[in-house]
DNA sequence: CGCGGGATTGACGGATCTCAATACTGGTGG
DNA sequence: CCACCAGTATTGAGATCCGTCAATCCCGCG
């Protein structure tokens, strides 16, 4: 199958076949995680960039006492830099991905100018992600947090085909998404289940289901951030 | 003087004089702010970059109630894309700011390496700093929050020659650093009278002095992110 | 079959918010 | 020059959201 980093980027920007072929040359570094465990460990910087070929990944960073804060998913397709050594990349579950030179990727984004507008649109996205988790942290309640956190995964899973029959495969535990959101396990499990009383979503399993997206996303005032419609330059 | 954005940059990498000099070449089409107005509204798209030359500005979201978030504190010689139309920028007080056109930005960057490294670098730094402020608002208690903070601000002004007999200019109020914590105005004052008790710091007036920095940062476990050394390539 | 992590729920405590009152400060207009 | 005023700083008392602790249940896995 096509692999999901092509199907993202061409939401971005309209790609050639050898725009396409370019992108699969680069990404022969591959390398599979096992689930729970660090794709990038804390305090390691590199130029590089890390690919999410399969499975899905946190990237996170730690204070005191342990607690740990993830400030982005990584889902198949989604792609990080990893200069900032204050920042990990988990595997939350089994893993692939692969790891790009800068100076290859930068060669790359030269070569084929409609790969670098995709990239730096996906970039966009995901800086516009940071600012609206910030500012949840800072000013939202637990149930606001869950809420669009769930929007936001069930958006992107949904661009890049992971829904099926209204349901998508989901590996986050309620600690995970307490790492998320700024909150604890138990707390998550509290705003889930009113979230499942009220009719909205539900979390059984491995696998959610959002049972009327347009009135979560109204409820928690959730508005996607990307522009991706199949771009027109 | 030369603007604060050159200071800034050769700490990032080495520029020579015609460096220098095409960079101040992008300062013409500058603009003056009243103080408490915004620089660039809310759900403004734009693909230009805002470069601070004087004064202090706050780049910030809203939420229902009105409530605010900053992102973002931009001193003298920080910049920001404006691609964002989630975010929009405030002056603190009175700012002196140039608008660049991203074309004319790309332009300087490819003709000029060593300022593309520079510019890399400090958009490196302001990522992590919005990495390790979601980290703050998610996993920090309020006495870490503002202690972070207020390193994190010193430590910057003084890069770039702001603190003056051991003293900064804080043009900051009360409430400002609560929209930046996620805290309220009245927990940021209850924070900086204990910070203030305990002899580590003190806001009085307009005027910020930290009086043991290294104590104070070793309290709440900052960290500075930036690599900003005058740079070896 | 036992074990460990996750999910779920209740009771209690605490960090932070809200409301409210007072003082201070810089700027404005008379 | 002074009175005024809006925004800010400061502090207290009570309310609330969320965390902590703890128990139970469930499930996949060795």
């Amino acid at each position: 199958m096509e692999p999901k980093i092509l199907q993202k980027l061409r939401r971005f920007a309209y790609l050639s076949r050898d725009d396409m072929n370019d992108v699969e040359q680069l990404l022969h570094h591959r390398r599979h995680i096992g689930a729970r465990t660090d794709a990038v460990a804390l305090g390691k910087i590199s130029r590089d960039t890390i690919i999410i070929l399969g499975g899905w990944a946190a990237r996170y960073g730690l204070v005191k006492d342990g607690r740990r804060q993830i400030t982005s998913f990584l889902l198949p397709g989604d792609h990080s830099r990893l200069d900032n050594p204050e920042q990990a990349i988990a595997a939350i579950n089994h893993l692939d991905v692969a790891f790009v030179r800068a100076d290859d990727l930068a060669a790359l984004e030269r070569d084929r100018p409609q790969v670098g507008v995709a990239l730096a649109r996906a970039r966009l996205a995901e800086e516009a992600r940071l600012c609206a988790l910030a500012t949840s942290l800072g000013r939202l309640d637990a149930e606001d947090r869950i809420g669009r956190t769930l929007c936001d995964l069930w958006h992107r899973a949904d661009a890049i085909g992971l829904i099926r029959d209204g349901s998508l495969h989901f590996p986050l535990t309620q600690p995970d998404l307490a790492d998320y959101t700024g909150l604890t396990a138990v707390h998550v499990n509290r705003m889930m289940r009113r979230l499942r009383v009220d009719g909205l979503a539900e979390l059984k399993g491995h696998s959610l289901v959002i049972h009327d997206y347009a009135e979560l996303a109204a409820r928690v005032e959730y508005r996607c951030t990307d522009t991706g419609d199949t771009a027109r330059s």
